[in-house]
RNA sequence: GGGUGCAUAGCUCAACUGGCAGAGCGCAGUCCUUACAAGACUGAUGUUAUAGGUUCAAGUCCUAUUGCGCCCA
């Protein structure tokens, strides 16, 4: 066996060997095994792999490794998603590197080159998954514009409009000037930034004027209205006037609306219906004029009079510059306000009159709000079904027109009439036939067809096997940042077409985040490249700590101290391998030997294991990988290596042939069961490990897993190896502290109260774990040896003759010490047991372990006051 | 403004259905003991943010306060 796990080497060869032997495929179950599914969330086929997709693919692949093993026919759908703007915006880029804008080279050529970019970029991805260890089963790989999928698209279209829940028309939408698109709401994100509250004259009939404030100047010149509230005694004498517009002089009236706000500003509102939300809802109450000012690029246009034809913050500058010449304004405050920008790109949002195509919400909802109402879909963790319930229960309709070329197009076509050129609309499956059609430009949202993926990815709108098999899906798992562009929207879809909730589980994970808690970014210079990751420690240990850093629905702040840390553990699980590997010979029965032949120590391991496997177990019923993880590794660092496993080298060595099975049995019987427990979180070293130990079945990854065995717990075993590891800590403490050379062999004498047996038995422990040459058991009325260094657990004594080492006064500070602590504790106790309340409240086995304790902690205050007596009077 | 989460060792985090607060890193010391120095052993470090409450029992449940974060308006 190798020294170390090369992961270099191993990785790739067993993962071209699991790929090959088609054990990533569903089919690899037999044909009636229940199916488990998770479609993944597509990234960006042009995107390359950072740390929040190894989050993911850690989760996912745990999970459907897990449920594999489990004998269910796992299935992960790959994918990647064409991320519209994103790649449009790549590959725009790549165009101005050439001096080129997409227009210049027109449509059909744009997207022969975004198709082309995509074939070249395309495969990273799916390449760096791979790499994951992601046992997805790549023959069903998709694209969110792979025919299949478009067809959904267009039929999901289709359907809608034919149901009355599509409609297009002029509305008030998101307009990223730069991209020269729509975007929805969720595309727009808000920063509070410094800007200014700018306070202005507005003229009124009569030669009065109101003052009125505004973050953004520009608009003034499409206000059509200025409100006040009606209560309002400043303004009441002004309601119904009419004021005039600065610059313009265009006339407007003076309105009255509680929405109003007194405190804020001057507490008059200038309303500008095309240009602000709020003011269009309430220039839609008031029958208000829309007054368009912009055009698409964000520049004015002819209604902005002198203005036109200039960038919206250059006239915001100039009107202001102009208004004060003309005697029209007041002052200019700094002031925090909340900008919205897009997403992707960042540049400020307009609200613009255009357009566009948009989903009436209300009754999709409904379905979605209901399901996870009715349990239909779980949301790990609950929290968020909170927010889930808070979005969709006021959802606004889905603008899902885009003015991009990379993308979905819209199945619709128009044709003059009456003048209008869009005076006819028809929108189908294919073109319709007559003349004088003109088709869509627009696009879809990339989200309209992510919200399909757990569907059209199985084949809808066709009934094929794997839709009937496959469908629904089971657990849905990705970050809570995409709760509502992402999940939500396939909730809806989901019970809309389907009828079918498109999975049972919603998990969500947070976000990955720098060692100190902050946000990942370039510019903080504080990128976490999982490649990097990697190559330097293997893909197992990055998958281990992203799992065990993080709970469920919280973020996880990354250390790559941990990720070495668990490349010492796969070291760590290496060497317990090759222990347990050179220790084998010949055959081996598999499973366990029969429990009465066991001996102390395999009958304690094994007891702990069977506890360890019922955490486990539990752990994962909630969801709770991390701390399963965690617990693994903990027993088998710290009890099955230091303790089980050094203690066996002594039947390994020593003992009879028998002795030698029942321990290699024992050992590999929990090596394979931890090897199992672990494959989810790191498949690569298990898998590899697994080959060097007896096992049956071809691989780890198909292997059974394993279930708790209650009758193996055994509460008495587990007790008397407390005693033996409390007695061994007492010794190397007592080494320690009187500095003694850890290579010399000492005697221990034991006055061994009620452990005489298996002390007896087995007390060639010390000798193993402790350096001790010899143990000497006192007979019980044999007088203790004077002037030793002594260790007391429960009613047994160890004595350690240090002739010569020993500092009595040391001994005795210590001895008191603990007797102090003893006492200290047992009065604790006593104070409890005397409670009637507790005693007679508390379950029966808590009570039960406080007079267990009460009982040894007497015992030993016992032995202690006597080693006082004789050792410090 | 509404909602929601977090606060535990110097740092980063655990603690499942309430039952003696634990890891890693870091720190101090000893040891190359035939699986492992990528290791073993020993040690130090806590008013679990604050104030109340429920309970036999609270890091855990409830209320309020403070600080930080996120989502929505």
């Amino acid at each position: 066996m190798p020294q170390n796990f090369d992961f270099k080497e191993s990785e790739t060869r067993i993962y071209n060997w699991w790929e090959q032997k088609g054990w990533f495929k569903p089919e690899a179950a037999p044909h009636d095994a229940e199916p488990f599914v998770i479609a993944i969330p597509p990234p960006n086929v042009t995107g390359v792999l950072h740390i929040g997709h190894a989050l993911f693919c850690s989760l996912e692949d745990l999970m459907i490794r897990y449920e594999r093993m489990r004998g269910k026919a796992a299935l992960w759908i790959p994918g990647t998603d064409h991320a519209g703007i994103a790649t449009q915006l790549q590959v725009e880029k790549m165009l101005a590197d050439e001096g080129k804008h997409r227009l210049d080279i027109g449509r059909e050529e744009f997207l022969a080159r975004t198709w082309q970019w995509k074939e070249e970029k395309g495969g990273t991805i799916i390449r760096q998954l791979r790499r994951m260890g992601a046992s997805c089963d790549w023959e069903r790989e998709r694209f969110t514009l792979d025919d299949g999928l478009s067809t959904a698209v267009q039929e999901v279209f289709v359907q809608l409009w034919e149901q009355g829940l599509i409609y297009r028309g002029p509305r008030l939408v998101n307009w990223s000037p730069g991209l020269q698109t729509a975007v929805s709401d969720l595309e727009v994100e808000r920063s509070e930034e410094e800007g200014k509250l700018y306070f202005f004259k507005y003229p009124v009939e009569g030669g009065e004027f109101i003052p009125v404030a505004t973050t953004r100047p520009e608009t003034i010149l499409g206000d059509t209205a200025v409100a006040v509230h009606p209560d309002d005694e400043r303004y009441q004498h002004l309601i119904g006037k009419t004021a005039y517009v600065p610059m313009l002089n265009r006339l407007i009236p003076v309105i009255a609306d509680e929405y109003v706000d007194r405190e804020f500003g001057t507490g008059a509102l200038k309303i500008t219906p095309a240009h602000d939300f709020n003011d269009y809802a309430i220039g839609q109450k008031h029958h208000l004029a829309l007054i368009n000012i912009m055009n698409k690029d964000a520049t004015l246009n002819a209604n902005a009079g002198q203005y036109a034809g200039l960038d919206r913050f250059v006239a915001r500058e100039k009107l202001w510059a102009d208004m004060t010449a003309a005697g029209l304004t007041i002052k200019a405050d700094k002031y925090t306000l909340t900008v919205p920008r897009t997403q992707r790109g960042g540049e400020i949002v307009e609200p613009l009159l255009s357009t566009q195509w948009f989903v009436k919400m209300d009754a999709i909802a409904a379905k979605a709000l209901k399901a996870v109402r009715d349990g239909d879909i779980k949301i790990v963790p609950e929290r968020f079904e909170k927010v889930y319930y808070h979005w969709l229960e006021n959802i606004e309709d889905w603008c899902v027109s885009r003015q991009l070329w990379w993308g979905h197009r819209i199945p619709a076509w128009y044709r003059e009439k009456d003048g209008d050129p869009d005076g006819e609309i028809f929108v189908g499956r294919e073109a319709p036939s007559g003349d004088g059609w003109r088709a869509e430009e627009d696009v879809l949202d990339t989200w309209f067809s992510s919200g399909l993926w757990p569907f059209s990815t199985l084949g809808w709108p066709e009934n094929t096997p794997d839709l009937q098999r496959f469908y629904p899906t089971s657990v849905l798992e990705t970050g809570h940042d995409i709760l509502f562009f992402w999940v939500a929207r396939m909730i809806m879809m989901g019970l809309w077409f389907t009828d079918k909730p498109p999975f049972h589980t919603v998990y969500l994970h947070g976000l990955i985040r720098d060692k100190l808690g902050r946000k990942i970014s370039k510019t903080l210079g504080n990128v976490i490249d999982p490649l990097d990751l990697i190559e330097k420690f293997g893909a197992d240990p990055l998958r281990f700590t992203l799992v065990t850093s993080g709970t469920p629905g919280n973020d996880v702040n990354l250390d790559e101290a941990k990720v070495e840390y668990t490349f010492k553990f796969i070291n760590k699980i290496w060497n317990i391998t090759k222990l347990v590997n050179m220790n084998l010979d010949g055959d081996l029965t598999p499973g366990l030997p029969d429990i009465a032949t066991l001996d102390l120590p395999s009958r304690w391991i094994i007891s702990r294991l069977q506890r360890l496997l019922q955490n486990v177990q539990h752990l994962f019923d909630i969801y709770q990988y991390g701390e399963a993880g965690n617990q693994i590794l903990g027993f088998m660092w710290d009890e099955f290596a230091p303790w089980y496993l050094e203690i066996c080298k002594h039947p390994l060595y020593t003992g009879t042939e028998d002795e030698k099975n029942i321990a290699r049995r024992v050992m590999v019987y929990v090596l394979d069961t931890c090897l199992r427990l672990l494959h989810p979180y790191m498949p690569f070293m298990t898998e590899e490990a697994w080959r060097y130990i007896p096992h049956e079945g071809e691989a780890l990854i198909m292997a059974q897993w394993p279930h708790v065995d209650e009758a193996l717990m055994n509460d008495r075993a587990e007790a008397q190896m407390d005693v033996f590891m409390e007695l061994v800590r007492g010794v190397r403490n007592s080494r320690t502290e009187y500095k003694v050379d850890p290579a010399k062999r000492i005697k221990a004498i034991i006055a061994p109260g009620s452990h005489r047996q298996t002390l007896a038995q087995y007390s060639y422990v010390f000798a193993r774990l402790c350096n001790v040459a010899e143990v000497e058991l006192l007979a019980d009325d044999a007088s203790p040896p004077q002037n030793a260094a002594s260790v007391v657990v429960s009613d047994v004594t160890l004595y350690l003759p240090l002739e010569g080492m020993l500092d009595i006064a040391a001994e005795c500070q210590r001895l008191t010490n603990e007797q102090t602590s003893l006492q200290d504790r047992l009065i604790r106790i006593e104070q409890k047991l005397a409670n009637e309340s507790f005693v007679s409240k508390a379950p029966a086995a808590v009570v039960e372990k406080e007079r267990a304790a009460q009982a040894e902690i007497q015992a030993s205050l016992t032995r202690i006051s006597t080693l006082l007596a004789s050792l410090c009077q």
